[in-house]
DNA sequence: TCTGGGGTCCTAGGACCC
DNA sequence: TCTGGGGTCCTAGGACCC
């Protein structure tokens, strides 16, 4: 038996419950929410329901006023970014410390591991044993001959499991189901995908490219093919992260009414997202707005701007794009980005991504 | 009492140039 | 008169992920 190349995703199980049920031990086997501020009359959502309280019916992404209404009794908290970036740095640092591994993170709970072997599944098990040791949280481990093989993968083996897809596999398992289970593929596109009359992963990956390509584009049409497929990159990228811009955005309690409160609020969003971006020491090259006026309605402005570092100049880039935000309209939200110059060697190209490999 | 906040990349269409 | 063809850049918006 040599040993091979394999692609494993590590994926923490209710990773911001389980980090909130770890300070306050108390909670465990309660109904507990995490969203915004703690505060249920507030505008906000939930970021994570533990499984006490998703049987009643609350999920992430849920107003959490709605969510109050279906778990009166649940514990609410609020958001602790600060933590949980901390227990998710403990978590890669022993990924890290793995033997021949290669780690790229996805996030706060979630990365893929790069390691040669002729026993993924027992490396797997090591892994999961490591990681409870170090932070005594438990994590899920898929296996694959892809990256995206290993995170669809990982699905299968939660919680606390270990599952393989590859070639052999990947259509025994995935072939019948939605297209909508494949990850990139979300509601919008496994619709249009549906007026194709491609309902199902193996429809996809029998697909014709020029087909794909006439409805979504020369490389999104082609990469859906692929995605169908479970083919596609195998290698772990552990080459650091360098982001291409900031941003910050803040739905208001109260919509914004006159100009002096969105021209102010707008500077203090500007401020903050400048502070982000000196702190990676990068000159701005672009900048974007974002208002949703009350109730749905989102509008985007953006706006190039010659390499710079001068606050006062990107402030006054920014006030022409507050400029184009309608007067007599209340405002519910205002986000603000700053795109940043990327590094040459940092610049990669194509696969198509989505939100962060 | 309707909808967070932080990201990534792709596409279409218009402006502009030769 | 009537309106080519190729290319790049920019803006607005869409879609998805955690």
């Amino acid at each position: 038996m040599s040993a091979t190349p394999w692609v494993l995703h590590v994926d923490l199980d209710q990773f911001i419950a389980a980090v909130e049920v770890l300070r306050h031990p108390e909670l465990a086997g309660k109904q507990v929410i995490v969203g915004g501020r703690g505060d249920p009359t507030e505008r906000a959502v939930v970021s994570t329901a533990s499984y006490e309280a998703r049987e009643l019916g609350v999920g992430s992404g849920m107003p959490l006023r709605i969510a109050a209404r279906k778990a009166p009794d649940a514990v609410i908290l609020p958001v602790d970014r600060e933590a949980y970036d901390a227990v998710s740095a403990e978590v890669m640092a022993e990924l890290r410390a793995q033997p021949g591994a290669v780690v790229q993170a996805l996030g706060w709970d979630e990365a893929f591991v790069g390691v040669t072997t002729d026993d993924p599944e027992g490396y797997a098990r090591g892994i999961q044993s490591a990681v409870l040791a170090r932070t005594a949280l438990h994590c899920s481990v898929g296996i694959g001959d892809t990256l995206v093989r290993a995170k669809v993968a990982t699905g299968f083996g939660k919680p606390r499991g270990v599952f393989r897809l590859t070639a052999a596999n990947w259509l025994e398992v995935m072939g019948h189901r939605p297209t909508i289970e494949l990850w990139g593929v979300g509601s919008k596109i496994s619709k249009r995908l549906a007026t194709l009359g491609i309902r199902t992963v193996v429809e996809l990956a029998a697909a014709e490219d020029a087909v794909l390509a006439a409805e979504f584009g020369p490389r999104m049409g082609p990469w859906y093919a692929q995605l169908g497929r479970g083919e596609g990159s195998a290698e772990v990228d552990d080459t650091p992260y360098v982001p291409r811009g900031h941003s910050r955005e803040t739905t208001f309690q109260r919509d914004l009414e006159t100009r002096d409160e969105i021209e102010d609020a707008a500077r203090t969003l500007l401020a903050q997202v400048l502070a982000d971006v000196s702190a990676d020491a990068r000159p701005v090259i672009g900048l974007g707005l974002k208002v949703r006026y009350a109730p749905f309605v989102t509008k985007t402005f953006t706006r190039k701007i010659a390499e710079t570092t001068n606050v006062p100049a990107i402030m006054t880039e920014a006030m022409a794009l507050v400029a184009k935000i309608e007067p007599d309209r209340p405002v519910r939200l205002l986000g603000i980005r700053a795109e940043m110059a990327i590094p040459e060697d940092a610049r990669d190209d194509h696969t198509p991504t989505r939100g962060g490999w």
